[in-house]
DNA sequence: TCTGGGGTCCTAGGACCC
DNA sequence: TCTGGGGTCCTAGGACCC
């Protein structure tokens, strides 16, 4: 039987941004106030991206408006991100954890998952282990954490989602039925608002109710993925916790422009400006990518995109953006875009290049030779160094992308 | 009134080939 | 005039997660 275990920080952005304004000096602790940590609604990016326990009392949710917050919680203080100081944060918890045992899966900046089964024999019983990290981690970075202890991953993530803060919960196989069963069905990971909403018509209320349910019934509703629910339900998974490096499988940035735009040439030096981040990111990486994708938002929410594969995997900024271009061009823009964003898919390490009749071999090595010696000067002397011509003296940018 | 940005995985339909 | 089906690849969109 393998021992799994969930370590997941409490209010992540929240806390870890209390610490940093008391290492400035700042006279309160954020973490007992009605705080939040917001996005700048100037930029139209006002959402909630953490909240403290008092806030959360309040009836404040992740991710609803600023607007929506205040009026649950009109004293609510608003601070904002500090993603560097996130990532410092979470590398140092990691580091901790790793002085235990290598098998350590990365799930997110606030949460990994811990394969105990093979130090048992070393550190004794999880649920004192447990414990035991969940003090280290205080003590030394000042942040509390939930830690899961169960079979599987899927049961350790649900664990440590139950009480808060500062807890250690356990869900082993024997207590899944006493202790999943009851819970909501949109409690269990995987279930969302959707698929919660359509479970609900069929009379089912719980993840107990999902777990009994007639599979043939589920099956007509849910095709391939009703057996997947199901087990889910009964708390059976077995996917390994990963601890070498996965490999991003494509990436991708997107920006919230800072007044809708109606015309295709005025998104024009916004994707110009993604393709070069985008293929910065790849670079960095030593990567190329096959798929291009443009991505669009407009007014009224609705997400849209389209894509192009290449003959040649590429990581030239320059025929990102080309591709991007063209991309654009055959997309309707009925209504005005409020986001615009570029991905890159289908990613390999190798640059096989099939010279097509229409290449010309020497620009190709001229713009492999101008992407590097930009990246060179960029990383030398900062993001804002290098400006594309067409972008000079235009202060279009909502924020500063990644 | 206002609604982020980074991802992953799955599905459905069409094109195309045999 | 009548006319299959299987497999694969590609694209667009949706659901979900943090």
């Amino acid at each position: 039987m393998r021992i799994i275990l969930h370590i997941d920080v409490n209010n992540a952005f929240l806390s870890w941004s209390a610490i940093y304004l008391l290492k400035q000096g700042y006279k309160y602790d954020i973490r007992n106030r009605y705080a939040i940590i917001g996005g700048d609604k100037s930029k139209r990016s006002g959402i909630v991206l953490a909240k403290s326990t008092p806030a959360k009392k309040r009836g404040v949710v992740t991710a609803e408006t600023i607007y929506s917050a205040r009026k649950k919680c009109p004293n609510l203080e608003v601070y904002p991100s500090n993603y560097q100081w996130y990532q410092k944060m979470s590398n140092a918890m990691f580091k901790i954890l790793k002085n235990y045992t290598d098998e350590i899966e990365i799930y997110s900046i606030d949460e990994c998952f811990l394969d105990y089964t093979k130090i048992k024999k070393i550190y004794g019983d999880e649920v004192k282990f447990a414990h035991k990290i969940k003090d280290e981690i205080y003590k030394t970075l000042g942040f509390t954490v939930n830690v899961g202890v169960a079979n599987n991953k899927l049961c350790a993530k649900m664990a440590s989602d139950f009480e808060k803060p500062f807890k250690v919960h356990t869900l082993y196989d024997s207590e899944i039925k006493t202790k999943m069963y009851p819970l909501d069905v949109g409690e269990l990971f995987g279930i969302g608002k959707k698929t919660a909403e359509k479970l609900r018509t069929i009379g089912i209320k719980t993840i107990g109710d999902l777990a009994n349910f007639d599979i043939n019934r589920l099956t007509k509703l849910f095709k391939n993925q009703a057996v997947i629910m199901q087990e889910k339900a009964r708390g059976i998974d077995n996917s390994p916790v990963i601890y070498w490096n996965i490999e991003a499988k494509g990436i991708g940035n997107e920006i919230t422009l800072k007044n809708d735009i109606y015309t295709k040439e005025e998104l024009k030096p916004f994707l110009l400006s993604l393709s070069e981040h985008v293929g910065i990111r790849l670079r960095k990486e030593n990567k190329y990518a096959y798929v291009i994708c443009v991505v669009l938002k407009d007014n009224l929410f609705r997400r849209f995109s389209h894509q192009k594969k290449l003959l040649n995997p590429t990581n030239s900024s320059n025929e990102i953006y080309k591709t991007a271009i063209n991309i654009l061009d055959e997309m309707n823009m009925d209504n005005p875009i409020r986001l615009v964003g570029i991905r890159l898919d289908k990613l390999t390490t190798s640059e096989v290049r099939q010279m097509s009749i229409f290449e010309n071999e020497n620009r190709i090595i001229e713009d492999t030779k101008l992407n590097k010696t930009l990246d060179e000067l960029k990383d030398k002397y900062g993001t804002n160094v290098i400006k594309v011509a067409s972008l000079k003296d235009k202060n279009l940018f909502k924020k500063k992308l990644k």
